[in-house]
Order: structure tokens, then C-alpha cells, then sequence
DNA sequence: GGAATATTACTCGGATACTTTCTGTCCGAGTCTACCAGG
DNA sequence: CCTGGTAGACTCGGACAGAAAGTATCCGAGTAATATTCC
């Protein structure tokens, strides 16, 4: 899984502390973690395509959640950056070779696709029940400081 | 995930097919589906090293299956091909930035990859459940002819 | 003083290089088979 | 006919290119705030 998801995730639980009349912009939230700004955003515009953050230009401008932090799954967030396509794909491949045009390979599923997709709806089923709301609390009832914190310098009050 | 992964599962499933006094060489089995041989060979060699497959040299040498069917599981296969790390890692970008030196980062755990990694064990839980003796009886069920079939095409009666 | 306007600075967004991983290919080392010669 | 040796061919194994995806960067279009000018 490429890394940009890690921060995606990050980005969204610190827009989840911002206050919601604000808007902050990538550098804003790059500065959070060290990350080279120009590649945060090209993550930010793959969060906005998929409609989880909504983007302002200008002044005043950047990023901020598009609805409620308890209604974004991770696997809301891994779709929007990595794509809807399952990690294991079948090719078809039983339908290639001297075997390859029985009937019987078309009528039936693939097995070992079937194996896959059970696999890939488990870890589906996980990443949709958490959602960054689950995330936002549990990091505060670990540190508590965090919401302050995070939204004064995405205001701009500190440095 | 890598293409390699559908064809090594295939090739054990072929495998699992095999008298057990014979060896299958690459050709044969990348011949079953049209896959290209030396590249088939790559990923055969890596099921070697991880123990799955033995190989023989020379002539009537080949692969076969290290141990039962029952005895090699989904999840092996896919960590013989894609090693062992898990597909989300987290960098810990919590520890740079501005709050990066605060000792809370340090002690907690990271929830973000706690989520993360509780998907990846559903994931693994169930690929750890289906062995390649489990898709043999299932594919045998389906298409009773491949095992007789696989078989004759792999010592190399039929053409 | 207030309002309309022009300027300015700031932000996103997509187009453009660079790096790593994955895919595919090639040739050499080792080994087993089969043939051949000799007893 | 049996035994030993030798040549041959077959197979794996790792080293070597090409393609695709991931990572990182830059600059332009648009926008909102601000400063300026005029009434």
C-alpha cells in the first residue's frame, strides 16, 4: 500500500480538530509531520475527488472535512487514494492453454479469486467499521493535549 | 498485489496434482497457462526458498510440493511472493514535525497503524484458513476431469 | 468617512521529472540420463 | 550379456534490460483579502 495513505489518514484526523468555519491549507499541514507539501496536496486532491474534504482557493484557503468525522471510514480514505481496484486481481488465467477453452472454466467461478475476495472482504469489513471519529477519540483519551494543540497551529496562532 | 501471487497459487494447485515420485519442470507448467517460462521460474524459485516447493535439476527434474497440500496455506504462498512485510507500514510520521519530541508519541502506540494492522490480521486470518489442499478438493468437485487431466499433461503423456 | 476599484498575495490544480518496484529475458553451472565401448 | 565411462541434453539459478507505478517538484489559473483612490 503506497504511503501516501498514511498521511491521508493523518491529514484527516488533524482536519477533524479544526474548527469547522476554517479551512487549512496544505503547507499548514505539512508542516505537522515534515512532509514535502507539494506531494501532501497531490493526496488532498485525491481526498477532495472522492468527496471526503472539501477544497477553498485563496486566501483563507486550503482544505477541511466535507461531512462529519464519524461518517469517513479508512476504507473511505484507501479507496480515494489507492483505488477502487481490489488488491488481488484475477486474470483469468484457467482460460488460457490447452485447457483454457473448456466450458467448464466460464460456468464456474475461480476458486482461487473466490479465496481472495474472501480475504479482501475481511479486511474491508475492519478498515469500514473504523471510521476517523473512532480514530479522533481514541488519540485524545491518549493525549489529551492533541485538539488544542493541532487546531492552534492550523489556525495559525503558533509559528 | 503482484501478478506472481495468481500464478504461483496455480502452479501449487498443479503441483497438487503430481504423482509424488515426479517433478514438474517450469516449461510444462507455465505451458498450462501461456505464461512466459523463465519468468514463471523466477516466482517457482522463490516458493523454493521459502520452503514450499523442492526443486530438482536436470533432466526429469523439476518442482514438486515440499509437503502436503493441506500443509501450505494462501497466506504462505503470498509471503513467499510479496515477503514478509504487511502492505500498510507505518513510518511514524507522529514523531517529526513540531509535536514530534513529545514523549506521548513515543509511549502510546499508534492508532492509525493499530487499525491498520487489525485489518491485516482478518486479512491474514483468512488466508491462512484456505490451503492448497482445499482448493484441490474444491476444484475437483467442480471440474472432476483436472486431476487426471493436470496429471497427464504434466508428466508429459499428452503432447 | 465610505464605497468602488485595482492590486497583491495566497491557494489549489494539473503538468512535468526522477526513483523504485515489478515484469520479462538471457545465459551459465550443475546434474541426471542414455549411449557406447570394453571385458 | 554385463559393467564402467563418457558425452550429451536438460533443468534450475542468478545476473541483466525494459515497463509501469510511486514519489517528488514546479509553475500557472483563480480567488479572496487588502490597499488605494475618488466622491
Amino acid at each position: 500500500m503506497s504511503e501516501g495513505v498514511e498521511w491521508a489518514v493523518h491529514s484527516c484526523l488533524n482536519l477533524s480538530w479544526l474548527p469547522s468555519d476554517r479551512a487549512a491549507p496544505t503547507a499548514r499541514l505539512a508542516s505537522l509531520f515534515d512532509l514535502p507539501t507539494a506531494y501532501l496536496n497531490k493526496q488532498l486532491q485525491a481526498l477532495a475527488r472522492a468527496g471526503l474534504v472539501s477544497s477553498v482557493s485563496g486566501p483563507r484557503g486550503g482544505f477541511r472535512l466535507a461531512r462529519e468525522p464519524e461518517r469517513i471510514s479508512l476504507l473511505d480514505v484507501v479507496r480515494a487514494i489507492e483505488g477502487p481496484e481490489p488488491s488481488f486481481r484475477c486474470r483469468e488465467i484457467r482460460q488460457q492453454g490447452p485447457f483454457g477453452e473448456e466450458p467448464d472454466n466460464h460456468r464456474q467461478a475461480c476458486t482461487i479469486a473466490n479465496a481472495f475476495a474472501e480475504a479482501e472482504l475481511a479486511w474491508q469489513r475492519q478498515l469500514r467499521g473504523t471510521t476517523i471519529g473512532d480514530l479522533k477519540a481514541a488519540v485524545e483519551r491518549k493525549v489529551p493535549k492533541v485538539a488544542t494543540r493541532t487546531r492552534a497551529w492550523l489556525v495559525g496562532e503558533a509559528p
